[in-house]
DNA sequence: CTTGACCTTGTAGTTACTACAGGGCGTATC
DNA sequence: GATACGCCCTGTAGTAACTACAAGGTCAAG
């Protein structure tokens, strides 16, 4: 794959904190190129110095702790507005870090209530398809159990679950 | 809120079947208007037949059982195109409905599996929330946790960049 | 007649990317 | 030198499932 073939910077097995392409920071990050581009674009990356004509961006150390850091972030849920959040805190390195601990702490929260939901919506769905008797369509509990209303006209004003 | 100031339809205290502007359908439904035109747009709800010079939508009960189906669909996870399909099979009365069952069964497994790897993760952002002691940011523990390589990115220590 | 809640259409924004299109650059090989 | 190939560049448009306007029309009450 990369560094290998005739590449332009060094190579994966370099000193960790040799320049590297953008296609090299992709593979050891498993980042997507256009990605990469886009957290530039985004603010979340900071513009790496480029080089010679071809314009190329060539990322150092930092770029790839920072990157590293992101997607790890991002892998445990955090979207990209508390990553950013994170990411200015780690930078202000004598401050106080109960700031990192609020927003680790409400992702946690985040999680455990989705949990939750998760976890009643699976018994629903155990139970819908637990009762399906593989008959025809006008007598299937699961069109029955999705749509209580269709068969006579019940409501009730639940709504919970989605857009979290 | 909805049908008790001067309204043009039937209030959702009239019978069920009465005709419905999308406003009513909406609150009945906790769906919003927008949502709605949205739904008919794309296909998912039956354009409802228009009254008088204000050109509004009039919805009946069918509507209100066929988006009180989809919305309970969505609560329960289902993506818009199961969704669909799901109605179509429903449309298709003499159908078997194995399918449907199939449908239900493929995102049962998907929430199963959601279910584990949010488990993990919470396990993981449980440990790293915990060793948080609370002090400055350099030595967040948190921090570390997201990026073992980046404090010392500029503090002069130097160790080898891990990578998975 | 005015007010104001409601409706109409249409377009653009959201999140976090992903997928091209159309072109430039760098190295190896013939 | 020519060619081939892989990588890089910018920019735009697309995804899911809505949500948020903007600009205007309609209806019933006061």
């Amino acid at each position: 794959m990369s560094g290998q073939s005739h590449r332009k910077f060094e190579s994966m097995d370099a000193p960790a904190d040799a320049p590297r392409s953008i296609g090299d920071l992709a593979v050891a990050t498993g980042t997507k190129a256009e990605t990469i581009r886009w957290y530039e674009r985004v603010g979340l990356l900071p513009a790496p110095a480029r080089q010679g004509r071809g314009n190329y961006r060539t990322y150092g150390k930092e770029h790839l702790d920072r990157l590293s850091f992101l997607r790890r972030a991002r892998d445990l849920g955090f979207n990209l507005e508390q990553v950013r959040a994170l990411l200015d805190l780690a930078d202000q390195k004598d401050q106080d870090c109960a700031a990192v601990s609020v927003i680790a702490r409400a992702h946690l929260d985040a999680i455990e209530r989705k949990l939750a939901d998760l976890t009643v919506l699976r018994e629903e769905l155990r139970r819908v398809v637990g009762q399906c008797q593989h008959g025809r369509i006008d007598e299937c509990r699961i069109i029955e159990a999705l749509a209580p209303g269709m068969k006579e006209a019940r409501q009730s004003g639940r709504r919970s679950a989605r857009r979290g």
